[in-house]
DNA sequence: TAGATTGTTAATCGATTAACAATC
DNA sequence: TAGATTGTTAATCGATTAACAATC
């Protein structure tokens, strides 16, 4: 039952989220001159056990020498093909509105190697040539088909999320961000558990970013927290 | 060692966020009203197992009856108290931005009983009445004494993003929402885990809502899962 | 009583941590 | 060789799931 050929086991999603960091540190020391790592540094950076960031990096293949550490150069080109760098990762933003554009002006993913290269929004005063260009919804289809886009953000109104989710599916998206407090069931039911990830039998990925769930989630542990002391 | 007395365990982060989902429900159904609910309704709403809404009930205390299932009502305002929707939960945003006007204009907390009060940025141009009102920084600290404002949201360009912190720290904030890249350390060092949530030994709570990391961790899913089949 | 549902205890699972052998 | 660091195996921890006794 169990493939053990040449592939490594998929790493879990808090794995993939360490290897994110520990990326965004070696860029930041190979831009200091660095040349070598140790786990104890990046863990040490990262906030994390050294023997956690050797596992990490050993799950998914990666190898230092015995004594001298992790070059840094390996490393980053490494991380960057497990991560996915260097294929294009083009995301399509649905919704204009005032988290869209939040969305569109932050040019940070820019720097990790994501764009958003359109934005689909119902009101025609939205509209703009960009880029990235605003766009009417009867355009995403084709779109969607003929750039291969397969992620893509929600920011329209609670209302319709579950329309416009229905939409992404059918033009072919396979994963989605949702920034509704709606939780996104995949056509039939079942779904939700630490209100971040979600998966759909039928192969769409959906991450929920809920605000509200996460403030009150703050609210509780400060009370908590207060109230232990 | 252990404290053994009347309050029960403290619920961890994972549990919490499951109470808010099933309050969300439990407010619908009695719209529809509804007055009793099972803990498999329960389960199948929020996706997860009868027997984990069984349990994660009856960890904070709040009871069934053995055949009739459990009174909407009696757990509605049960919840409402563990989760503290009866104190005041207010809380400020430093940084009107385009995140910080997106949050602003986001009425959806105030239904689930939290509110932004103020609003800080050093933009002169930015400063309004409200409500809520935008204020210059340096009545920040007076306003977070004298309104005894507990939590804040840190929604500034990632340069400012570790001395809004140390700013908000000194005011007495002991809860922050942080919308920055920027991993913010408590003074020392130390911390991190999935991106989510971090302690702060001296008493403040982090919690990241990294939105890069998230977008990152989808593409990932999104090619992993279509590389696995 | 019979049937159904809760509350709880035991088993499972996955992720983290600790320990240590391998090796440069 | 001695010292240091990796890679991996075993132990721990917490959270989820399964099973079931208690009881209305």
């Amino acid at each position: 039952m169990i493939e053990n050929s040449e592939r490594t086991e998929a790493p879990g999603r808090p794995v993939v989220l360490r290897l994110a960091r520990y990326l965004r540190v070696l860029e930041k020391l190979k831009g200091l001159g660095l040349v070598k790592v140790f786990s104890n540094n990046l863990g040490d950076a990262v906030g994390v056990t050294a023997a956690m960031v050797r596992k990490d990096l050993s799950q998914v293949g990666v190898q230092g020498n015995k004594r001298g550490g992790y070059l840094i150069d390996h490393l980053l080109s490494e991380l960057r093909r497990v991560l996915g760098r260097d294929r294009g990762r083009e995301v399509i933003l649905i919704g204009a509105g005032r988290i869209g554009e939040a969305l569109l002006s932050y040019r940070d993913f820019e720097g990790e190697g994501m764009r958003i290269v359109a934005a689909f929004d119902s009101d025609p005063g939205k509209h703009r040539e960009g880029p990235p260009p605003v766009l009417p919804p009867d355009r995403l289809s084709d779109f969607v088909r003929q750039r291969g886009i397969r992620v893509a953000i929600i920011a329209v109104p609670e209302a319709q999320a579950t329309t416009v989710f229905e939409e992404l599916r059918s033009a072919g998206i396979e994963g989605v961000l949702n920034f509704t407090p709606v939780d996104l069931k995949c056509a039939a039911e079942g779904l939700s558990s630490s209100g971040c990830t979600e998966d759909c039998p039928e192969g769409c990925v959906v991450h929920n970013v809920n605000i509200g769930l996460e403030l009150e989630n703050l609210f509780y542990t400060v009370h908590f927290r207060k109230a232990s002391l």
